[in-house]
DNA sequence: CTGAAAGCGCTTACAG
DNA sequence: CTGAAAGCGCTTACAG
C-alpha cells in the first residue's frame, strides 16, 4: 500500500526527510503536509491521518529554518546577557528561558565579555532573523537602536534605560530603591554611611548611589565615603578593606549589590573581626540566594525578577506582534527584605521578629 | 549615479534589504554579491568594492537562515542544560557560549526544569537544524540518540555518559575523585564518614557515591552514613541535620557538590554549634566561587571546566566537520583543592602551608 | 571573474 | 478540502 520510497544515498550524511516526501507517502500534495503542521490549516480527518501516520513511519521533522523563511517569524529571541556568572543574572537568565520557550519562542543566547561587545553581537543577532531582542545590563548604541527599529525588530533593555524614546525598557526603580536604604540606615541612628559601588558608569549603580547619596543629604547626614567594587566578590572584599583601614571607618555600608556585600561582610568579620550588625550595618541589592544563607543573613534591597521579566516579556510579544507599538518604559520597585546585617529602625524591629 | 531604489511600502514592517537590492544599486548580479559575502568567493577587488559599498549604503545584513537553509549548515549549537542557577553550570553554560561564538557558532539554548524534558527538548532543536547538541546534566533517550544519530547531527554529553557507543562524552571521573576523598579522609585520620548525595540517579553522584564506599570499604573503614540533599543548598543545610542529630554523627562529610556543602558547613556551624575542621571536616565537589570565600575555605574536588569545555569543543566540532567520525567518551580527573575545611593528612599540611 | 538558472524546504494565495 | 504554482533570500555548479 505504502509508496516505496528510494533513498538517495546522499553521500556520508543520511538523506533528511522532507515534507516532499511525507507527501509521497501520504499520496497527497506537499500543501496537504504542511496544512497538517499548520494550526489553523483546514484539510480533512482523512488526510490528516494519512499525512501524519506517514510522517511518523519516515520520521519527518518540519524543518523551522526554511519555514520561517517564508513566514517571516523565526520564533526566535536574541538574548544577549553580560554576566551569566552573577547569580542573579543566571536566575534572570532561567527566567526569561523558561518565560520564551512557554510561548514557543526559542534562545539564541549571546553572552557578551564587555558591555561594549554589545553592537557586534547585534548584526549577528539581526542575520539569525530573530523576532526580537532583550538585553541585560548593557545598552546599546542609539546608531543600533536606530538598525533594530528600522529592521522593525522590538528591543527590550533589562534593568537598563535610555532617555531618547526608541528602545523598551524594563528596570528596577534604583533611585527610589536608594532613597529608601537611606531612610533607613538613618532612622536606625547610623551616622556614617558609604556607599559601595559597582562597575564605573553603569545605570544601575550610578543611580543606587544617586538616590542613596541624595537622600542622606537631604536629611544632613555627614557626608558619606564612596568606593568602588565592580560588582564582584573580590571588589567588595577589597573595597571594605580600604574602607576599615581608614581612621573614621563607616557604621554602615549599602553595596550595590549583594555579592559585593559578601564580600565585604568577609572582609568586615573574617579579616578586620569586626561584628555584623553590632559594629557595623550591611545593605546589598539583588536577593541572591547567599543572601539568604545563615553566614550572612544579609538585610538587602530584592530586584523582583519574575515580575521583571513578566513586564518585559508582555512588552516584547505586544511588540512582535505588532511592530508599530511605540516603546516603553517600566519601573518595578525593589523590595526591602530584612534580616539580621543591619540594625533596623525600632519599629521595624517589632515588625520583623 | 547609483541606481533609484523604490521602497514598496510593505504594510508597518520597513522593507528589508535583500541581495537582489543591493545586486541592483552595484549593477551586478546576485552571484556577485553572494560571492562578496562568502569567504572564498571569487570576485574582483572592483567589483566586491561596488558592492561593499552599496550594502553599507542600503544596510544590508546577509539573511543567515536562507544562507543556512542551502549550504545546510546553521552555525548553531543547541545547548540544553537542566540548572542554570547551579553557579557551577553557568560557569559551563559561560565557557561553552564563549567557545562557541570564538568558532563562528550560535547557541540555542534550551533551559529545561526536569531532567525528563530533554526528549522534548530535542525535536525542537533539530526543527532549527543545528549542527550539533551538547546537553549538560541529563541524558537522552537511546531512541532519541538513533534520531540525532541518522540526522547526522553530533550530541556530546556533558557531565553525563553513556554505555551504548552512539553517543560523545566529556566527564569528570568521578569515581576517581570519591576515591581520592576517602583516602585523603581515612590519612588525616577520620573514623566515621558520611557521604552526602545529589539528586537520585544521577551517575555524578552516584559515581561519587561509588568511588567513596567503595574505597572506604576497601580500607576496612567504618561503614559511612549516606543521606541526600538533591544538590541544593537547603538539601545540604537539611541532610547535616540530620546527620548531626544522631547519636553517632560522623566526624568527615564529603558531599556531592558544593552548593550542598555550603549549606551543611552552615548547618554544621550556625546551627549545631561545631567547628569545622576541628569536629567535623567537609569536603565538596565542582570547585563554585564560594568555596573560595572566607566565611567557608571549603576543601573541594574541583572540577575543571575550561578543560572540560574545551575537550567538548573539539569533539563536537570534528564531528560537525565530519560526521562519519565515530562518538568518543572522554574523562577529565578532578582535582584536590586543599583549604581549611577539613584535616587534611600531615604531608599535605606540610605542602598547604 | 561573472551571470543565469536551479534549488534549499517550506507556506500561501489562488483556483477548483 | 485540495493541489499547482510562485516565492521566501540565499548559494552553487555550470557555462562563458
Amino acid at each position: 500500500m505504502a509508496a516505496m520510497i528510494v533513498e538517495k544515498s546522499e553521500g556520508r550524511e543520511c538523506k533528511v526527510v522532507t515534507s516532499q516526501d511525507v507527501a509521497h507517502a501520504a499520496g497527497v500534495s506537499r500543501s496537504a503536509v504542511s496544512r497538517t503542521f499548520t494550526k489553523g490549516g483546514s484539510v480533512s480527518e482523512h488526510t490528516r491521518r494519512r499525512v501524519l501516520a506517514a510522517a511518523r513511519k519516515l520520521g519527518y521533522n518540519p524543518n523551522a529554518i526554511a519555514r520561517s523563511l517564508i513566514t517571516q517569524r523565526s520564533n526566535m529571541v536574541g538574548l544577549v546577557m553580560a554576566d551569566i556568572t552573577n547569580p542573579f543574572y543566571a536566575r534572570v537568565l532561567e527566567s526569561f528561558s523558561e518565560k520564551l520557550q512557554s510561548v514557543g519562542q526559542h534562545v539564541l543566547l549571546f553572552s557578551i565579555a564587555k558591555v561594549h561587545d554589545i553592537d557586534q553581537a547585534l548584526p549577528a543577532l539581526l542575520q539569525y532573523q530573530v523576532d526580537g531582542v532583550i538585553i541585560t545590563s548593557a545598552v546599546l548604541s542609539s546608531a543600533m537602536a536606530e538598525t533594530c527599529a528600522k529592521a522593525g525588530k522590538p528591543v527590550i533593555l533589562f534593568n537598563r534605560y535610555v532617555r531618547e524614546t526608541i528602545t523598551s525598557a524594563v528596570c528596577t526603580d534604583n533611585v527610589a530603591a536608594g532613597r529608601e536604604v537611606a531612610n533607613l540606615l538613618l532612622d536606625a541612628g547610623h551616622y556614617r554611611c558609604a556607599f559601595l559601588a559597582g562597575t564605573a558608569n553603569t545605570s544601575t549603580s550610578n543611580d543606587r548611589q544617586r538616590g542613596f547619596l541624595d537622600r542622606l543629604a537631604e536629611r544632613g547626614a555627614l557626608a558619606p565615603l564612596v568606593d568602588r567594587g565592580d560588582y564582584c566578590y573580590e571588589g567588595g572584599f577589597a573595597a571594605a578593606g580600604r574602607l576599615f583601614a581608614r581612621a573614621d571607618p563607616p557604621d554602615a555600608v549599602f553595596c550595590a549589590n549583594d555579592v559585593m556585600a559578601v564580600g565585604a561582610m568577609d572582609q568586615i568579620r573574617q579579616v578586620r573581626g569586626l561584628r555584623v550588625p553590632d559594629d557595623v550595618s550591611v545593605i546589598g541589592f539583588d536577593g541572591i540566594a547567599a543572601s539568604g544563607w545563615p553566614s550572612y543573613e544579609l538585610t538587602t534591597m530584592e530586584q523582583q525578577i519574575e515580575r521583571m521579566t513578566s513586564e518585559a516579556m508582555e512588552i516584547l510579544m505586544a511588540r512582535i506582534a505588532d511592530p508599530t507599538l511605540p516603546p516603553e518604559t517600566r519601573f518595578v520597585p525593589a523590595r526591602l527584605v530584612a534580616r539580621a546585617s543591619a540594625r533596623l529602625p525600632q519599629e521595624m524591629l517589632a515588625a520583623v521578629s
